[in-house]
DNA sequence: CAAGCGGATCACAAATCGGGAACTGCTAAG
DNA sequence: CTTAGCAGTTCCCGATTTGTGATCCGCTTG
């Protein structure tokens, strides 16, 4: 279900994201003075607002909310969480998905990368089946825009308005565009024609 | 559960990673001196609060707190680790690595399979590429031998001596393994020279 | 109008946090 | 063996924080 105000949205993505930075609950005070709030009590009411909603489960303990949202993780080294920003498909740039969805990361397959550089894409049929990346793939995108030579990069195909993954080499004002596949023909464009969008950093195979 | 205050997370950090670090349990007092409280019973009782959330099991043995800290706990719903075999690679059958090695795995990776039956190989080379799985992937496997029809399997060789992952098809007596690359070659072999070693579950493609 | 939301104030019980002091086991000198 | 030291534990203390209930107020929306 759906936080039914702003009010409690806010709250609840406030809670969310200090949970990940933290690695524990704020306290109702806490929460109150991010909002420019005076009283804990009102803070309390929206909580037990998102508690209705089930947005929030809390184990009374006395004394203290736990809660269960849908993020935390306290072991913040293993684990990150990632924007899926939308799918992505032969033919079409990409589909920008309405609702923050977020999906799970391990953090080693990001290396270096901060992980919120980073935003996920669903990949929808075989466009880039010859970069081994199929359909149902969920593709991890380091939000960037200056490709190094060799990386793998979402292009989009300006003219062909068309985003397909395949690494980058820069050939004087043009680009070339070459697939993992060796056997396939690599495409050269002027570099005004590509744009790039992000370079490819990992992969997620669900089992079915 | 996690920690409900910032110290009660702070004395867990530092108990965590100065295990990591030393390979035992710092002292009350020495807590304490990192952070710069004068009373060891102050720590006594934080410590007590971390065991009543179930952030720490004790072994009371002797003078010392003998403790167990909770590394995959909280994020269960989202989060679970797994055994790293060994290595698969083409014209050798698993090569299992000795220490054991884990590594997360985002929970909905793996759908409905236990999480304790999974484990995960690395991929050496490129004798999967028909099956899209490269060179430095990490596949995960569900422990499983009664694979049915049409899954992908790790399939042991006898006669060659080779683990290879193929979808798998039974033909009366005879068991056929179908490449995902369509143009080649269906391998078709007794029963008895096949053992299946595992389901294919999921796959995880690092950055680099 | 009533209902709901957002906010404020007050009061109270419970928990947190820090401290001091004394007790129990254990171990390592002397 | 005795002694000293160290570690964890327990009991008592005070100050502060926190969750929560009760009550009231202004605002919007049907």
């Amino acid at each position: 279900m759906l936080p039914r105000t702003q009010r409690q949205k806010e709250i609840l993505d406030y809670i969310t994201r200090f949970l990940e930075r933290h690695g524990y609950v704020p306290s109702y005070a806490q929460i109150a003075r991010q909002f420019g709030v005076k009283s804990r009590a009102t803070i309390a009411k929206h909580i037990a607002a998102l508690e209705r909603r089930g947005l929030i489960v809390r184990e009374h303990e006395a004394g203290s909310f736990g809660l269960n949202v849908k993020v935390e993780d306290t072991s913040g080294d293993l684990l990150c969480e990632v924007r899926v920003l939308g799918r992505i498909a032969a033919g079409t740039p990409i589909e920008v998905v309405d609702d923050e969805e977020r999906i799970p990361v391990p953090r080693f397959l990001l290396g270096r990368v901060k992980p919120d550089r980073v935003y996920a894409l669903r990949v929808k049929g075989d466009s880039m089946i010859d970069e081994h990346i199929c359909d149902g793939d969920i593709a991890l995108i380091e939000n960037r825009t200056d490709a190094r030579d060799g990386e793998i990069v979402v292009a989009l195909l300006i003219e062909e308005n068309q985003a397909t993954l395949k690494r980058l080499y820069r050939r004087g004002v043009n680009v070339e565009l070459q697939p993992a596949n060796s056997q396939l023909q690599p495409l050269i464009l002027p570099a005004a024609q590509v744009r790039v969008q992000g370079i490819f950093r990992g992969l997620l195979r669900p089992s079915n």
